[in-house]
DNA sequence: TGACATAATGAAAATGATTCCCGATAAGAC
DNA sequence: GTCTTATCGGGAATCATTTTCATTATGTCA
């Protein structure tokens, strides 16, 4: 039970910084860093601070907005999801541009769930991440 | 074809460190972070450095004798594995001990391989992770 | 066994992502 | 328009991890 519906919205207010943020993710279907985001708001003119991004994306998160992925190296990369709040899933990820496509994988949601049972493990979540290289990172 | 056999063993030198860092995550079935070892290990008296112990860490995880899981937080956590050289599993860890459980789900393989190959990703690997409170944990 | 080449060590400095702090700014309410 | 306060943002602070490099110790070979 110590888990609140993602769906659960707080007061916020609308600016400009926010919606930069939220657009320069929409802007591609790739998981991207906190620091890649803050980059190419810079790069186009956006006036911005880091902090703002990083809060943002949290934000996001938080709102069921977006996904998260820690990239082995540590980093924190995001991307938009489409509706969070009522679908459970998973991701196909390019290791080398990072592009992601959303997988469904009901059988896993139920074996990860059975195994944990089996253990006496409660409070149960997962993480599935499939890496790969698609076909156009492939090829170079 | 960019992977190596992780069986591929270097020359390797035996130095007490190694040694030390080795009892240290043998004395317990949970994944730890390397701070963690550090500080057990100067505790009980080991004369050792921080970076030895990444450095030892990171070269069991080379050699295929520990397995890795990066916490959302950012930090690395290690725990040695019965023969990972030839088994490929996954883990069922409590968030809040770290005490793991090594499970295997074969079809979770084959799911994650075909599902890549429908979208033409190559050269692909995953990552699945439970999390959970184990018994104890969830007692308190 | 003794000398040597060099792998391993470790203290300190460097790195890099992320968070914190706090005065300045601007969104939304009245 | 005025006011309240959420939001900004630049810079300092954290923190895990990596790098550097002079010192130490291991395995080898004569």
């Amino acid at each position: 039970m110590a888990l609140m519906a993602p769906t659960q919205q707080v007061k916020r207010r609308a600016t400009n910084q926010g919606a930069a943020v939220k657009e320069a993710l929409a802007a591609e279907d790739t998981f991207r860093s906190a620091q890649d985001v803050y980059a190419t708001l810079r790069a186009s003119g956006e006036k911005i601070g880091l902090s703002t991004v990083y809060r943002h994306l949290q934000i996001f998160v938080d709102d069921g907005l977006a996904d998260v992925i820690h990239k082995p190296d540590g980093e924190s990369t995001y991307r938009l999801c489409g509706d969070a709040s009522t679908t459970h899933h998973h991701h196909l990820v390019c290791r080398s541009c990072g592009k992601a496509v959303e997988i469904e994988g009901p059988a896993v949601e139920t074996w990860a769930d059975k195994v944990a049972a089996q253990h006496g493990f409660s409070d149960v979540n997962h993480t599935v991440e499939i890496f790969g290289l698609c076909t156009t990172c492939a090829a170079s």
